[in-house]
DNA sequence: TGCCGCAGGTCAATCGATTAAACAATGTTA
DNA sequence: TAACATTGTTTAATCGATTGACCTGCGGCA
């Protein structure tokens, strides 16, 4: 920048402001150092003007996990919408490491960002967000909301996918075509969204008078999926069999299709099932997966907008899921 | 820091000094200055800190298409080896559009930027990479990489697949299993990956005096495997029929797997598949994916290296691909 | 003629950290 | 005892951009 300044022979603030089109500036002026910063390949430092201003364009984005690809379509969203704004990405992977976490946030403090879209890792409590948010009492150093899971009773902006609707829709959707020997498949305890689709489901279940569903636990993973579809199938005893599975994810989803074909037969002929997240593949696969639609874009946008602006309230903000049919669930004459 | 130093008795200088253990520094000054930090809730300026240094812990990582998850992949082992060596990921994801790209380049120049990883968008030329390279005769203002794709003629660190191998690979497999009518799907001419794999399994078919493969180009997508496979199946030409698709992607093979399956037989009877990348899922769809595996991390971990310290000479580095024998590809008498 | 306002700049302080050089207070050596 | 190291700390400049306060020259107005 002094270079400018020498070169079109003014000095350094004015080139300063006359880059920024301040209007103090002359428009000769502003072309001749405009045309001097090409000419002098001149590459503007914003971490310097970041100091100065104290504020950043930089938000950090975290993501739990990385290998689940739902979250890499809310990174895209998020990434999208961010850059819209005019605001970069600082990404961190957790690995579902709440340590790895807390590091990335302190990272990015130090780094100056200027807000924060958080996947939780599962398991994450109020003093695990310290690096961005010191003083219980005050509000986050920097504008920080919460994407996709939500953690309770924190004063912070959450915007999550109506889970509990979710679950009660998948139920719904399987007691509609007549199932009533209902299996919850994945999921755990440790994050809102597995909680609250969970109960969703089976409030449904519960409403419509049938048994309880069995509940099998596990981690978010094809391969678990996969192996509770053969285990299920190999069962013995055809009168506690159920017919139909929920799955915490489409994630999981699709690794009982594939288990179902493994097996010999068909997901709407031995046992249906229905996803939730709808991420992209799910109606690509054979056969396409019946799944509940999270509104990933709305939720990745509106997340980030809220790490760019505090939203007026802190709120919790749910998104209505949507019920996709497609091939996995088959009707069972009851 | 000022306050730090002002609540010690110290100077700035001092502060500064004893926060990063400093030889000069006496040991009861340091844990004084450490103890005051952590009490008055300190958080480090790495921006600052970079300004004076003239050198920054960040790092560019710009994914040509996030929508293809073999990215994704690629990304988790970056950022993995980024953190081990104590940088930060500046992402941007370029949409395949080398505007987006370049304006990426643009803004993490001027973020400051210590390094970049590219996965080149199609169609990239040194041009596009002016905002990191600005001078053809000069090296590239920061150490720079380019992995999976590569650029040719261009005098930069590039880390690849070696992707005539694999090529060559896959259709040696299906050449194994008696294949003679084979069909290339997917790709084009304007990645590096998508020409030398093609060129690799072309070379290896007329090298066993089998006739030219037929070659069907199309998007990285799913969808485009599996239109394409029913396409094939559709056809009425029994002579002229493919017994044997190469994917260029594992993406392409889902596809076309899920399009086997959704025309009533099987890929193993009808038209065998084989894919590339050997991408996560590929094992645990139904059936199992047979495919030439790329190895992304050692890819990914090599790149980001050589984003962090300039190879001693700018080199391009193939690393050797592996085949995968699974489920897709059947025997043909013959 | 004299004062005012305004357009267009310049000056200098500032953001938060780093660092070479200067300095003060010790202990060492001749 | 005087000169000299040594150790630990301070001083002040610096990175690159921003910004509020100050300056200059010109035209307008009474």
């Amino acid at each position: 920048m002094r270079d400018i300044a020498e070169d079109v022979g003014v000095t350094v603030a004015t080139a300063s402001m006359a880059l920024r089109a301040h209007p103090r500036i002359s428009p000769q002026t502003r072309t001749k150092v405009t045309e001097a910063a090409v000419r002098l390949g001149y590459i503007y430092n914003r971490a310097a003007a970041n100091l100065r201003q104290t504020q950043s364009s930089l938000i950090a984005v975290c993501l739990s996990d990385a290998s689940n690809p739902v979250f890499n379509e809310f990174l895209i969203h998020v990434e999208a919408e961010l850059r819209g704004q005019g605001r970069q990405v600082f990404l961190g992977i957790a690995r579902d490491d709440l340590t790895l976490q807390s590091q990335f946030l302190q990272t990015a403090m130090e780094q100056g960002v200027g807000g924060v879209v958080l996947i939780p890792v599962r398991g994450t409590t109020r003093a695990h967000l310290r690096p961005v948010w010191p003083d219980e009492r005050a509000e986050p150093l920097v504008p920080t909301a919460l994407i996709s899971r939500g953690l309770e009773g924190l004063n912070v902006p959450q915007v999550l996918n109506d889970d509990r609707r979710a679950g009660a829709m998948a139920a719904e959707c399987l007691i509609a075509h007549g199932h009533r020997r209902i299996i919850w498949v994945g999921g755990g305890q440790d994050t809102s969204t597995a909680r609250d689709r969970q109960a969703g489901a089976a409030q449904a279940i519960a409403q419509a008078g049938l048994p309880a569903m069995e509940v099998l636990h596990g981690p978010t993973l094809r391969r678990f999926g996969l192996d509770a579809a053969q285990d299920i199938l190999k069962r013995s005893d055809p009168a506690g069999q159920p017919t139909a599975a929920i799955c915490f994810s489409d994630l999981i989803a699709f690794g009982m299709v594939a288990g179902i074909l493994r097996s010999g037969t068909t997901p709407a002929e031995s046992l249906s099932v229905i996803g939730c997240d709808d991420m992209e593949e799910a109606e690509l696969i054979h056969p396409p997966l019946t799944t509940i639609a999270v509104d990933k874009e709305g939720i990745g946008r509106l997340g980030a907008q809220h790490a760019v602006i505090r939203p007026g309230a802190p709120v919790v903000t749910r998104l209505p899921p949507r019920l996709i049919l497609r091939a996995t669930v088959g009707q069972v004459a009851g």
